[in-house]
DNA sequence: GGCATCTGTTTAATCGTTTAAACGAAAATA
DNA sequence: TATTTTCGTTTAAACGATTAAACAGATGCC
């Protein structure tokens, strides 16, 4: 490689001290420095086509400027949105970001926070994968600000953005009980993470409270790696038998997907004869005859929010702060009242 | 934030230099050194927590270890994907992507790269976007590594790995040819971006060899921004007047997105009156009747040989080097023929 | 016993910046 | 004229690692 142009090219080219050469290019000292020796170093400056080395900067401002994001997946569009608007708002603030995608796995997870970590970036983003607590403790330990997204552990003191799960599921299951359903039926995840327990929570209490069955036998927990087959037979199991549900809930996107084509090629008909809520957009679904209700997440809040408690964080501005955001329920065909609808 | 430790907390705290410190570490000098003073360091570093400043390495080395890619829009699944598969492939090599997103703009673009060459990443995966043949000139003068993905500019001479797009277009037409339709229109953008350009190529001069229609009316150009309303003009003005299409071609997934939900909605049979052709898979249309004929990109090879050859070539192993890919058609319902299919 | 070799460790320079402190010269003040 | 300020610039240390070269002391060889 070409060898790179430093501030000390600069300064022996013009025989001044890098010193110099440094507080011009850095706008400091504005008053007390000569306009034409300035002017000149600006100028070559250019001409050598210098550029800062950032590297050599960290080093002695202890500052990278950067910010790691570690998210479950990055190619659920869930995960690359937030991504997206998180980068555009860590840019406006003058970070970069660098990123990795643990895919849920524990030990891919902890080897990107070391590398973070090694890399020194100035805090971190993280969508957190299950039974991470004691890597989460490591990175608190370190003092690394840090902001947890979308899931958080409980029992952590941390700061984190995230849904109000529970209440999420209640008001789909509130929709559900209003348009007259009378047997509803979820499928999640079998999973330790809280967001995804909270859903169940809240689909369950939300039942209750209706005076409506509220038994584990209605809730169908298939892998995280969400294979299609365990899907389809967890829709089965809720279908056929005795007492088949009237409505389904699903407690992610992808879920929604597998099981809203399984339930399509089966020619049930939607919302007549079964009612289904989702969350978070599937675009997979827009053709779907009954366009899906859904609990619409805010991401760009969500994305904003992250970024700037994350900045305050790193300037001490403030220290821990914990929020939780509201979905909407976006009401669709697939949840039209069986009344009404025929 | 705690102060960290550093090599030099350990060699003080056993009595030792930091270059044993580091030759230990770094497990260097393989036999010359002392068994129990190296055992005594590993364990005091691992009970300090000590992590390698991976920041004054790099400024030693001068390398990072990192790799910068900027896509043109990572919230869409074909590059979401891309940069998922660079990112493994990246990490297994023992880089560390850091990521951007130019949203097809060329000032966004150009920070963005001056971002990252002043971040001394140690070379560049870019999709370029139209317009930034100078910009890339700048970071091959600089003799930063770069190999240029999915796009590319002719005039320049650069590595990349690209689709045959110009072949994916021509098989896209004679498959609608073979299948007999006589009169096909395409929908793409009005950009200079070569593989966009290439994809309209491909499109005439196969219209041409088989002596069908092949005038720039069959050609509707959108603006980049792919504004629904746009689309859904250019389908009403292929599919009305005097002489309407019965073939489609659409130039990215984007556009079949915007254009399928639009032609579902007029009612139009697919593939009876019309057949559909698109470029990547496009979730969005999973559950449209007609599953869409679509060119498939291979994009685990693509994002696996893009991340090889920017590490032949940063290892000095290899200079420039160009690969272009075959797409895959995969037929499917939406271009049945429409003779057999009644 | 004298000299070379090997072993285990240290010395010290270096990467490219930043930045407090020092410095000499010119200008202002007394 | 002597003294203080101000101005413009330089000096030099520091950030945390890497690494060639130097260096004692032990061991081997003839």
């Amino acid at each position: 490689m070409k060898k790179k142009v430093s501030l000390k090219d600069i300064a022996q080219k013009l025989g001044v001290s890098t010193a110099l050469v440094s507080y011009v290019l850095n706008n400091q000292k504005e008053g007390r420095i000569g306009k034409e020796i300035a002017a000149k170093i600006r100028d070559t400056a250019a001409s050598l086509n210098y550029r800062a080395n950032l590297i050599a900067r960290s080093l002695k401002t202890n500052r990278t400027n950067t910010i790691g994001l570690i998210v479950a997946d990055i190619s659920n569009p869930f995960f690359s949105s937030l991504a997206s608007i998180i980068e555009t708002e860590a840019e406006k603030r003058g970070y970069t970001v660098i990123f990795g995608s643990s895919h849920e796995d524990g030990s891919r997870f902890e080897k990107l926070v070391d590398t973070f970590l090694n890399r020194q970036v100035d805090g971190l983003i993280i969508a957190p994968p299950a039974n991470s607590e004691k890597q989460i403790q490591e990175i608190l330990k370190q003092d690394t600000p840090l902001v947890l997204v979308d899931r958080y552990h409980p029992s952590l003191n941390t700061s984190f953005v995230t849904l109000n799960n529970f209440q999420a599921s209640a008001d789909a299951v509130s929709h559900l009980v209003k348009s007259g359903r009378k047997r509803i039926g979820m499928i999640t995840y079998e999973t330790t993470l809280f967001h995804i327990t909270d859903r169940k929570s809240g689909f369950l209490e939300t039942l209750k409270k209706n005076g409506l069955p509220a038994d584990e036998t209605l809730v169908k927990e298939i892998a995280m790696d969400n294979r299609r087959e365990d899907v389809e037979k967890a829709v089965e199991e809720l279908l056929r038998g005795d007492s088949p549900v009237d409505a389904l809930l699903f407690a992610t996107n992808r879920i929604s997907d597998c099981a809203v084509k399984y339930i399509n090629s089966l020619g049930i008909k939607v919302p007549e004869s079964l009612a289904l809520v989702g969350f978070d957009e599937a675009e997979s679904l827009d053709l779907f005859h009954a366009p899906l209700t859904y609990i619409r997440q805010p991401l760009q809040k969500m994305g904003d929010m992250v970024t700037g408690m994350l900045v305050d964080q790193m300037n001490g501005t403030s220290t821990i702060s914990q929020k939780v955001l509201h979905g909407e329920l976006i009401v669709r065909k697939s949840t039209g009242s069986p009344d009404t609808v025929n």
